[in-house]
DNA sequence: TCAAAAAGTGCAACGAGTCAACTTTTTCAA
DNA sequence: TTGAAAAAGTTGACTCGTTGCACTTTTTGA
């Protein structure tokens, strides 16, 4: 975008540019004749250069739609630190699922994208395995927050759980019933014996 | 195993025989060398019929391990349907995964295939895959037992949950605590607010 | 008894991914 | 400026899983 991209030398910029365009020649013709229909030859042509450069920029098909991991894990964390006094983790989690993860793509470009990942398998399994890398950051957020040893089960239930909750409501019905219902399931269970843990307020029950 | 297989044509016997020779020279292979250092070229010759061959019988090198499903299904049905008195749902499926799941292997055999394919991370997947068929029977299983209408998500978010418990807990430093710690988040709110369901028995709490 | 259907087989091919050489291009220091 | 050393790219051949095609065998049924 900016030509002065401070402190990135001449060559990481090529470098850089290649992998963009690898990302975009590959997007462009998945979604033009679907995954399947298109080869890493394809692509690589695409962006005129040869397969086995690509390979270097990319570990592997799949990983050519999910460029842009971006910080969906750093998310997660702070949604459970830094939730409103009074709200329950599996509360605030559910907040944050299903607003920053079932919120109805304002950009048709990108509903398009979820679609596509969505109609083929290899990209499903593909993403969920992504998503559900969060776990184990997650799960120490959580114990971390509730004063819990590391590596407590219940934490790592919990955490678990809540991600698979959104892997639970697509392809289904209703997608945001789903993940209600997944998330009513985990508060009620959170709040039961030995576990008091509201957030540290003067209120107990909500 | 019984000579005198009744209604079975001689050809389907030599099918049968063909394909058990497969999936036996496969395990052996694989547990012999390891999973990714068997090609079905290997596979395929050990049994002597050709690489096609391999393929009319299984539809991927995977599914040369997971030769014998069985009905787990049929079991986790059972486990909810049959479940004794009082019982909750989730209580009765913590039971069976417990008794069916995580029982230390009698069979040194079992124990060494098990090691093969969690060690395996195409195999993991795989069998995932596979455990997670049964989702939407166990979720009309629950959603039956409870009255609730089918497609009821709070009975699919259970169900869901359940079967991902066995794949939280392995994996984990003591299993058969994650999969305590678990199903008690499930209980807990499964008999949370608006859900009575103790199975009906005189009693309401356990 | 003889075709037609079905099942089995081998060969060749394709796509994903790797490996080992070789050719740039860039960088940095003498 | 020159000139390695390092990084990136290219090429081509190769492995491996998987499929399609053509061919042979077996089974079935009229």
């Amino acid at each position: 975008m900016s030509e002065t991209t401070q402190p990135l030398g001449r060559r990481e910029r090529k470098k850089a540019a290649t992998r963009q365009a690898l990302a975009d020649a590959a997007l462009r013709l998945f979604l033009e004749r679907g995954y399947d229909q298109v080869s890493i030859k394809d692509i690589a042509e695409a962006a005129d250069v040869s397969t086995t450069t690509l390979f270097k920029h990319f570990p592997g098909k799949e990983a050519l739609v999910f460029d842009a991991d971006s910080d969906h894990e750093a998310a997660l964390v702070a949604a459970v630190r830094d939730r409103p006094d009074g709200r329950s983790v599996p509360a605030a989690l559910r907040d944050h699922i299903l607003r920053c993860h079932l919120g109805t793509a304002t950009d048709p470009a990108f509903a398009r994208f979820r679609q596509l990942v969505m109609s083929t398998p290899a990209l499903r399994d593909y993403g969920h395995r992504m998503w559900m890398r969060h776990e184990t950051a997650l799960a120490q957020a959580i114990a971390t927050d509730s004063g819990a040893p590391e590596n407590d089960p219940a934490c790592a239930a919990l955490a678990h759980f809540a991600l698979e909750a959104l892997v639970l409501a697509r392809g289904q019905d209703d997608p945001r019933a789903a993940v209600d219902a997944a998330f009513d399931l985990l508060e009620g269970g959170w709040q039961s014996p030995a576990r008091r843990t509201a957030r540290t307020s003067g209120q107990d029950a909500e």
